[in-house]
This record gives structure tokens, sequence and C-alpha cells, in this order.
DNA sequence: AGCACGCCGACT
DNA sequence: GTCGGCGTGCTC
């Protein structure tokens, strides 16, 4: 028997399927879908068996050891796997890094022993621990030669690592034996109060009046017996676990019919319902209707935020509930991911790569927010969460349903077109009138010669929700205190070396910070062309809006919410919970305040420049815009009555105007556009990020390119544009556009092959990024 | 990707 | 003669 193995190196030269022999020890372990550690060239590297077959005319090498009991890489994953790579070509390698969680992946290292380190160069002495080891870092590896040199002397020893990125847990466990002979038995009289068989820990055995050294004791005299028992590393929320049910409404109740009639069908559902009408009853009532049938369910969510209530709600009603996101610490998520793989879950609360999770007897996928586009995945292998909980809803013959308040403009057609099923929900249970939508025009504000951020309204209604105790949202939707600095005397604006974008001035760390790479450097004054003290930060960021605030209403606390204060674990769900708790009076966020937990006390939502995602250039602008407003208008008034300002200078766009009517006006005018321009869901649009170390050579590939493309049919084939990020750690950016109906890839991975130089990269983006 | 091998120039 | 840098070819 030969085992087919991808062996987990990400290099185009590699990614292929090499076939091993199998030992004997092994013929009965070896399954699909392991992982297994492999001979590979002179390296031992870890590999996925993706098939076995009968014989081989390349097999030489034997398998080493295999890792996993059980595969992890279902049937069914192996499906999504072939669909990952039939849709973006991406290396084999990559996509398995996609699918499984990384906790299941292998850190490579060397580590250098030595009991003569005073034998050693000097410079390296220093490097090694007391116990003579040193772990080499990537930095060191050009040492490798010399080190190797001295191996062959005896007076060290390279030894090569491989580590699973993380352990399971394990706790120290004693069972009580009641019949040994120890002659001391009656010093302790405890030992009656315990029962045999069960297993305590050492906490546990305190509780009991034990004391540690007890313990030691009565282990060696066979009294307690010790075993290791692996444990679940819990995952804790501040959150209440109240299940407020509610009776649903007829027209709640007729909705949830319907999904519950189609448990047994593969349709897709796109359940339309204004914010507020209750979608989460809805959810909450089939999934019950899915547990009681014992198969499971998987809901997600579009951002880590979105998490804790809904795994709130849900764990209110259900038990065995799991969750998974990038938030959750390395152990905290392999055991989420254990318990998974064990089936010991019935309902998963998960963010986007949640949808790859290994749940076997599933009932159901419920995808919240469908519209949002954190569902996308734009970096690595490049996929939708919604294509791929089709490609399982398919595999598994269940429903899917895409819930939002804002459908996507490419569902909303697809249900059009009646390829989903439209349940619409129209009432809100409370009978709560929609907000008041102001909208305010900052040119007019200016020529009232008010140069603050915050119009007269808007700081009249604020001081007015700060006098009656109730609470403020606040939206700006850009990160640190300045988007770029200019130096006053020359003109200077400092970019990133990487992406030449310019550089976003943070004040809490007086640093100056790439939002694309990361690349970060201190904030100093001084010019570094001209040498004059005269930088200056330009232009409007959130934390210059904090200051503002602060400015404006002395006496108002105020919240701060960006990527920058919730980067640490649980700050999220603390943030929250102190505005709930109404320890703060106006909440000012990015984006990620838009959705969430309902606050009872908020009457006011203020968007500043709500106009300012209009100008990013992409296709889908008008409508992530729509959806931030009225995201942002919904969190207003859910108990009471509320309002909403809207401020900016160009405030006549159908996607801002449509905020205060209904969803189909939007659609209509959003789908008009779409039309117009040729975009989804009329064409499908990807594109080809060129890479290049130099400039014009860059150019001329991205050009060649484009002429070969334009011999096939029917493809639109736009560019070579420079994209917004105009160079990465490659060299320099082109972009070329494409909009299709169908596309061969076989016969793209042909011209793209033809592409193929050294410090030359062409990447294709199946489905359309901001590039 | 990561490793060995082999060629070449620089330095004792 | 030896060391280290770098281009090339291979991995079941």
């Amino acid at each position: 028997l030969i085992a087919q193995i991808i062996v987990d190196i990400k290099h185009q030269a590699v990614d292929q399927i090499y076939d091993y022999l199998i030992p004997d020890a092994l013929l009965d372990d070896v399954q699909k879908g392991i992982r297994v550690m492999v001979p590979f060239g002179n390296q031992t590297r870890m590999g996925f068996v993706v098939g076995l077959v009968d014989e081989s005319e390349t097999a030489s090498r034997e398998i080493i050891e295999i890792l996993d009991s059980k595969p992890i890489i279902s049937d069914e994953l192996s499906t999504i796997i072939d669909y990952l790579y039939e849709s973006t070509r991406s290396l084999y390698s990559s996509i398995f890094e996609t699918v499984i969680p990384s906790e299941l992946l292998m850190n490579y290292g060397k580590v250098i022993h030595s009991e003569q380190v005073d034998h050693l160069p000097e410079e390296w002495q220093e490097k090694f621990s007391k116990k003579g080891i040193w772990r080499l870092k990537k930095e060191d590896y050009h040492l490798l030669p010399r080190l190797k040199r001295l191996q062959e002397q005896k007076l060290l020893t390279i030894e090569n690592v491989t580590k699973q990125q993380t352990a399971p847990k394990y706790e120290t466990v004693y069972f009580y034996q009641d019949d040994t002979e120890y002659p001391r038995l009656h010093y302790y009289p405890q030992l009656g109060e315990l029962t045999v068989n069960e297993s305590y820990t050492v906490a546990m055995l305190k509780a009991f009046g034990f004391s540690a050294s007890n313990v030691t004791t009565l282990t060696k005299n066979g009294v307690f017996k010790r075993d290791q028992r692996r444990v679940a590393r819990t995952v804790e929320h501040v959150f209440s676990n109240e299940d407020k049910r509610v009776i649903l409404t007829p027209e709640q109740q007729q909705v949830s019919n319907t999904l519950k009639a189609n448990l047994h069908t593969n349709k897709t559902f796109l359940l339309h319902g204004i914010t507020g009408s209750g979608k989460t009853e809805i959810y909450l009532d089939v999934i019950e209707k899915v547990i009681a049938s014992k198969k499971q369910a998987l809901v997600l969510v579009p951002e880590i935020t979105l998490i804790a209530p809904m795994v709130q709600r849900i764990q209110a009603r259900f038990n065995r509930v799991g969750l998974y996101h990038s938030m959750l610490s390395k152990g905290e998520r392999h055991d989420q991911y254990h318990q998974i793989l064990n089936q010991d879950v019935d309902v998963v609360v998960a963010t986007r790569s949640g949808v790859f999770l290994p749940l076997e007897t599933l009932g159901v996928i419920i995808i919240d927010e469908e519209h949002d586009q954190a569902y996308q995945q734009t970096e690595g292998v490049i996929y939708h969460a919604r294509d791929i909980a089709l490609n399982r809803s398919q595999y598994h013959h269940i429903p899917l349903v895409l819930g939002s308040a804002t459908p996507s403009v490419v569902s909303m057609y697809q249900a059009e077109k009646k390829a989903y099923h439209l349940l619409t929900l129209t009432k809100r249970p409370f009978e709560i009138k929609e907000p008041n939508v102001h909208f305010v025009d900052m040119k007019i504000e200016l020529q009232a010669k008010n140069t603050s951020i915050f119009s007269r309204a808007l700081k009249q209604a604020i001081i007015d929700r700060l006098n009656k105790k109730e609470q403020t949202l606040i939206l700006f939707n850009r990160k640190g205190f300045a988007p770029f600095v200019l130096c006053r005397q020359c003109g200077h604006v400092p970019r990133c070396p990487d992406c030449e974008v310019s550089l976003t001035y943070y004040q809490d760390k007086e640093q100056l910070k790439c939002h694309y790479c990361g690349y970060e450097k201190p904030y100093v004054p001084t010019c570094e062309m001209c040498h004059q003290p005269t930088l200056k930060p330009i232009g409007v960021g959130i934390e210059y809006v904090e200051q503002q605030l602060q400015k404006t209403f002395p006496h108002a606390r105020v919240l701060r919410m960006d990527t920058t204060v919730t980067r640490t674990k649980g700050a999220h769900e603390k943030l929250w919970y102190q505005f709930l708790n109404e320890e703060a009076d106006i909440l000012l966020g990015t984006q990620m305040i838009a959705k969430g937990l309902d606050f009872p006390k908020v009457t006011l939502a203020a968007v500043l420049m709500a106009d300012l995602s209009l100008k990013v250039p992409a296709y889908n602008a008008s409508e992530q815009t729509y959806m931030l407003l009225t995201q942002m208008a919904g969190r207003s008034g859910r108990h009471q009555m509320g309002e909403v300002f809207i401020q900016g200078y160009q405030l006549d766009h159908y996607a801002i105007q449509s905020v205060e009517k209904p969803y189909a006006s939007f659609y209509r005018e959003a789908l008009f556009d779409r039309q117009i321009g040729q975009y989804e869901p009329f064409m499908k649009v990807a594109q080809f990020l060129f890479e290049g170390e130099a400039y014009l050579k860059t150019y001329q590939k991205a050009f060649t390119f484009k002429k070969q493309l334009s011999l096939l049919k029917d493809v639109v084939v736009l560019g070579p544009t420079s994209p917004f990020i105009k160079k990465s750690k490659w060299g320099y950016r082109f972009v070329i556009t494409i909009k299709y109906q169908t596309l061969d890839l076989n016969v793209i991975d042909k011209m793209l092959e033809t592409m193929k130089e050294d410090k030359y990269y062409v990447k294709f983006y199946p489905i359309l990024d901001v590039l």
C-alpha cells in the first residue's frame, strides 16, 4: 500500500503529490486525511495523506510516524479543498493551511547542543543557555556551514526539532485505591470521604484537607494512583446567560415554520428582516429543531465582536455550544477544535474560518449579517464563506440560511432570480418607530463659521442626551489621529518604505504607522528631508475626534473603540460591557461599533464624514457605505424613540439618502449601478496582481499578459493600472482587472505559466478585492 | 522552501 | 590550502 502525500512546504516546486511506502507497523493506522511525518530530501516534514493507492513507480521512502488517529481532513473537506484549488489555483499546501487550524501545523527549528560552550567562538557563547542549548533564529541560519564543521569536530550537535504549534492541555488527577495495606491509613481520616474510581485534582484533594505533601506521600505508597487527564480550556464571557425566550410573533412563526419544514432540503434561504425584527429568535427556533433531530448547527457571524452576543443567546438555550474565532488563545482554539472534531458540540458559533470546521452531522448553516464583507477572505487563499457554506449545504443536503437587514446586492439578486428563497420579516415585535434621520451638510456649517467637526444641531443633540442621561454612539471610520503628516516647509509626506502609502499618525503612541503592512516608526516633528521642525499632522482620524469630544463636552465620559484599543483579548467585551453598564455617555468608534449588542439607553447615533467611505475606489463602495449607515441608524432607539445624525459634505448620493428609505429603494439603485458598470451580479470580476523588482518591466509583463487575455472571448480586460498600494516588499505593483461570465482557469493557468520569471510574481484574485 | 553540492574569489 | 558566498538542482 502506498500513501499519497502533500508536504507542507508552500512552494510551487514541491506543490505536488509524493508517494510514500507505509511500514508494516503503520499499515493499519495510515488513512486518508491524517497528518504524518515523512522524510523529504534531507529533512523531516509534516505531510497530509490525500490518498491511498496499491502501486507506485516512484515511492521509495517510508512514512516515519502518524500524527492523527482520526482523519482531520474528512471527505467533505477534501471536496472543499478541491473546490478551492479549482477556484483559486493556490498551492495545495496553502489551501491545507487555510482549511485546518494553525495549531495543527508544525514549527520547524534547529537547536544546537554543546557541552563545551567555552571552546566555541566567543560571540556565540552568550547565545547558549546554562544547559548548553541554543535555539537558532532565522537570522542565525547563515552560520550553519560553520556550525556543521564544529559538529564534525564533536564540539556540538545540531538537532532538527519539529513541534506542533499547540499541545493539548493535561492535568494531573488522582484515583483513590481503597485496597492498599499502607499502615498509616488512619492518619488520613478524610480518605473515607473519597469515592473509588473518581478522579480528583490536587485542588479538589486540598478541599478535603490533604496537603500537597500528603498527596505525594499517599501516591508514593500506592493509596493514590496518579494519572494525566486531558482538559479542555474553557472560554469565559462576561455576559450573563439568561434566556430571554420570547413567543414568536405570527410573522416570525411563519418564517420559522418554513425553514423547519425545509430542513431536509438543500435550499438556500435569504432571510431579510429589518433591524429589530428578531432574526436571532428564528435562528434559535430552527436550531432547536435541528438539535432535536440529533444534528448540528453552524452559525457564522462576520466578526469577533458579534461572537459574544450570539454565543450568549445560544448558550442560554442550548448546552454543548462551541465557539471558534481568531481571538481565542492558541490553546483554547486547539481545544475547541478538538471538541468539535470529536462531535462533542451541537452548535458552533464562529467567524469566517469556522466555515471549515469538521462538523460531521450538520443540520443547518446560518450566516448572520450575510452582506458583511468580512466573510470574504482577502489574503492568501481567497474565498467567500458563503460559497464554502453553499458547498457544504449541498454536501450534507441541508439548508443554508443567509440573514440580513440589508442583504448584499448579489444575494438579493439571487433571490429575485429564485435561486435563493426569500423570506421577509417586516415587523418589529416591539412597537418602536424608525428613528428620525437628519442629514447635516457640513458645507453649510462652514458657511455659518462653524469649523468644529460637530454640527451645531449634533452638538445640541449630544448636550440634550447628556442632560437626559441617555447615551450617544458616534461613528468615525478612520483610524489614528491623522491620516498623514506633512512638512509645512518642503511638502514632504512620510511614506511606508514598502507600500509607498502615506503613514498614519497615532498620537497615543507618538508613532507613524502603515495601515497596510503594519510598518511603524516613532514620530518626530523634524522633517527627514529638510530637517526643519515643521512636520504637522493633517486631516482627521478617530483619536482627533476623541480629543475634540473631550474638549467640546468636558463633562462627558467618552469611550473609544477601534482596532488599537481592542487588539488584546477580551477588550471588545469589556468595552461593550462598560458602555452597557452606563459607565460612559458616549461611545466613539470605527465601523466595529455599528453592529453587535443592543444598548437600550442609546437614543442618538451620529456618523461623522459619512461620505468618507464612498470615496474608496471599489466597485462596491456604495453598498458598503449604505450598509454601514443603515446598521448605525439601527443602533439608535431600539427601546425608545431615537435620532440619527448623518454629517458630511456630499450627502446626495443614493447610498446615503437610502438610509431613511426602504431597502428596496437602495437595492434598485445599486443594481442599476452594477448593470451600467458591468459588475457583479451581471459580470464576475477578477484581478491579477503583478509584482516585480523593476518598475518598467513589471508594467511590461502586465501589459503582455493583458494582450494575451484580450484574445479570450467574452472577457473584458482593464488595465494595467497602478493600485492604491503601489509597492510591496516584492517591488512595484500593477493590476489587471477582468470581467467575464465564464472563465476557463486551465487556459488562464497556461497563460500564467508563460509569465513565470525570477523576482516577478503574478497572483490571481478570483473574487474582487480592493487592490 | 530548504538543503547539498560545486564552483569561485579572498584571505591566512 | 581553507573559508564563506552564491548559483543550481532536487526532494516520493
